[in-house]
DNA sequence: TATTGTTATACTCTATAACTATA
DNA sequence: TATAGTTATAGAGTATAACAATA
């Protein structure tokens, strides 16, 4: 029997049954667990959970205004406006006046946005596999995700 | 056939699909749902998250110092200072110089706070039964904590 | 009048470094 | 040397108000 810790008399570990059987609880430390990986495995890239998400939803969406993009993702359109130039700047986005209205932006993925999006799901979707088999399977995802729907 | 929204000509729905299937974006989702119910129910007792599961486990963890409190929560010491002093201040915790340690403040509920989390114990079983109603029962409480408990 | 994008701003949450007093 | 509590500070993320151009 060897002690783990580097402590002489390690510390009786902490009742913690109370919070452990909070919802909200558990649920934002899965959360966390799961955005700390996307960051980790992101790293490289440079590439932030809404940044994703931003990219993803331009690409299905393309020509969409900000507030549109924005709104989806419950994003405050004041706060969008920075996030979007960002990728903007990196050229992976494109905000062209639109034809019906000169006050919006239409949205698009440029050239090397579209390519740098293909590489960036596909490290997504290794990530994701590997949540799912943690979850044990497809049918244990798509059970978590119908909670998750009844949650929100 | 009514149209449901305001608007004369309705936006065409966005795709969501790629975000929807996303167990990230889920598990955020659905984190900050709860989380804004929580805070609508306990915006009268002004009460966040991170003060309740304190309150909490000072309670079942009476005598503890504040840097183990902090660590099973995943809160900085830094930053669980002005927390616990808000508390404090607030006549609902005490911090007593440890009998053991100099160094150390012993966490401990007052009075006045052991009745004020009673209070808020029962308030948040009321809310906590009303998620487990929207999960559909207990067996599915079970499943979700058990399937978030493999992500975290 | 209302909406789009924008700027400015403030508030919360989180992270790090450095100090003091004790161990 | 290391740890507990603390302070200061900086960076995200998020919220509101107000403005110019346009609808």
């Amino acid at each position: 029997m060897q002690n783990i810790l580097r402590d002489e008399r390690p510390a009786i570990a902490l009742d913690t049954a109370s919070t452990a059987g909070i919802i909200g609880y558990r649920l934002r430390r899965a959360q966390l667990s799961v955005f700390q990986k996307f960051l980790a495995t992101f790293d490289t890239l440079k590439l932030r959970p809404a940044d994703y998400s931003v990219l993803v939803l331009i690409a299905d969406n393309p020509g969409r205004k900000q507030t549109e993009i924005a709104e989806v993702l419950g994003i405050k359109r004041a706060n969008f406006v920075t996030l979007v130039h960002g990728l903007e700047d990196r050229g992976l986005v494109e905000r062209t006046p639109s034809s019906t209205d000169k006050r919006a932006n239409a949205l698009h993925l440029t050239t090397e946005g579209v390519a740098f999006l293909a590489h960036a799901r596909r490290v997504h979707e290794a990530m994701e596999q590997e949540l799912i088999d943690r979850l044990g399977g497809d049918k244990e995802r798509t059970q978590l995700l119908a909670l998750l729907d009844q949650l929100t």
